[in-house]
DNA sequence: ATAAGTTTGTGAAGTATTTCACAAGCCTCC
DNA sequence: GGAGGCTTGTGAAATACTTCACAAACTTAT
């Protein structure tokens, strides 16, 4: 088992895994028995040497001369990132964004399962979504009780989100994707990551107003 | 007006300069008048210094002993992140994420405005969707000619992502949002954000099954 | 077997970003 | 109007991340 010693992983290191094995996954759909370090950067937008020195962070993978062996890495890179079990998640609020979410197939394909959606807006709750039913948010505390959570999707409004998360993190589960634009308190020990698109279209506006011309 | 000098600004510096905007609003909106570095730094989840060192690259917009005026500096950041019009975008795939999209209300509430949906599916092609109608994605050059597009928003399958981008940038836009789990390829002058749920879940994966315990 | 040609793995160097720490400035109160 | 108490703005230090550059190791060709 390839343990990343004690050394921190950088987040963008953790990111550029994601990608790398996102493009060995397609060279071992079609075959290909290995993959250099340039190889690998060109798809993804990187330079040789950070593939090489990411990689080294959790061993020696490849051969010299050579370079990586597909199919290996990407096991390897499947088994760093923890995707050798299917997480199960559960999607809060039912909205727009929600329904994205519970229906997209890029989860399911990658190994996160949808367990159960959740609302407080008693017209949302017992409706069909997808493959679940939508629960009351006061149950997810006892449903979590009985079938384990891995991660939970908040999709819901600013103002909810804290009261939320704290019902989250009481309930046991230990990490959090949240699509809800503020920032939000945890304790310590769980994993937040936040994806917003107003501060991404903000960060256009910037680059558009501030352009080197 | 305080142009950013010709010192390069930082993408981490940007994406808190949207955050101190958006709970600066707030503040504003319930008539508080100054904020400290060290309120705003606990509102955003970061530190009092990185606020002022963030803040002191566009000038020097606090007072000593109280903080900084909370309207004046909203307005300044509105300034700065270039949000003082309101920038043209489209949205090009018809699919479910493009749906949420394209009726998601932040986009309109931060001055984003929605000026077509496009699809190259003839079945979607007319369909009305929010305030737009799906036009063909063929039309794309032709519509931008007539009307001015200041951002596209992608959110189509990997698999056509670099032939629409390309055209995109054959339009004459110069700033993509995308939704797409791949590496795009654009001339230097083209801005280019990244939204890619399967990285950001695979990260909370790796948090997961590489804790601290 | 040897030479030529690749490509990895990794210290060291270079850049970038964050944090520290404190002088300087402003407000308030006496 | 001077003293005390805050809070900013900012060089300097610390930390984090990326790039360089090259020895070592492997493959292939002859």
């Amino acid at each position: 088992m390839t343990l990343p010693a004690n050394k921190r992983i950088a987040e963008s290191t953790v990111r550029r895994l994601s990608m790398y094995l996102r493009y060995l996954e397609g060279l071992d759909g079609v075959g290909q028995l290995t993959a250099s370090s340039d190889e690998l950067a060109h798809l993804c937008g990187t330079t040789p040497a950070q593939v090489r020195k990411d990689l080294s962070f959790f061993g020696s993978f490849g051969k010299r001369g050579l370079g990586y062996p597909v199919h290996e890495l990407t096991e390897r890179l499947r088994e760093i990132l923890g995707l050798g079990h299917a997480w199960q998640i559960v999607i809060i609020g039912a909205g727009k964004i929600g329904s994205a979410l519970a229906e997209y197939r890029g989860f399911r394909q990658r190994g996160f399962q949808v367990v159960g959606v959740y609302d407080k807006n008693p017209e949302k709750i017992g409706r069909a979504w997808g493959d679940a039913t939508v629960r009351d948010m006061e149950s997810l505390a006892v449903d979590v009780a009985e079938q384990r959570v891995d991660i939970a999707v908040i999709a819901i409004p600013a103002d909810d989100a804290q009261d939320v998360v704290d019902k989250i993190v009481a309930a046991g589960i230990r990490a959090i994707l949240s699509f809800v634009p503020t920032s939000l308190h945890v304790p310590p020990h769980i994993a937040v990551k936040t994806v917003n698109m107003a501060m991404e279209l903000e960060g256009l506006s910037f680059a558009l107003t501030n352009r080197a011309d």
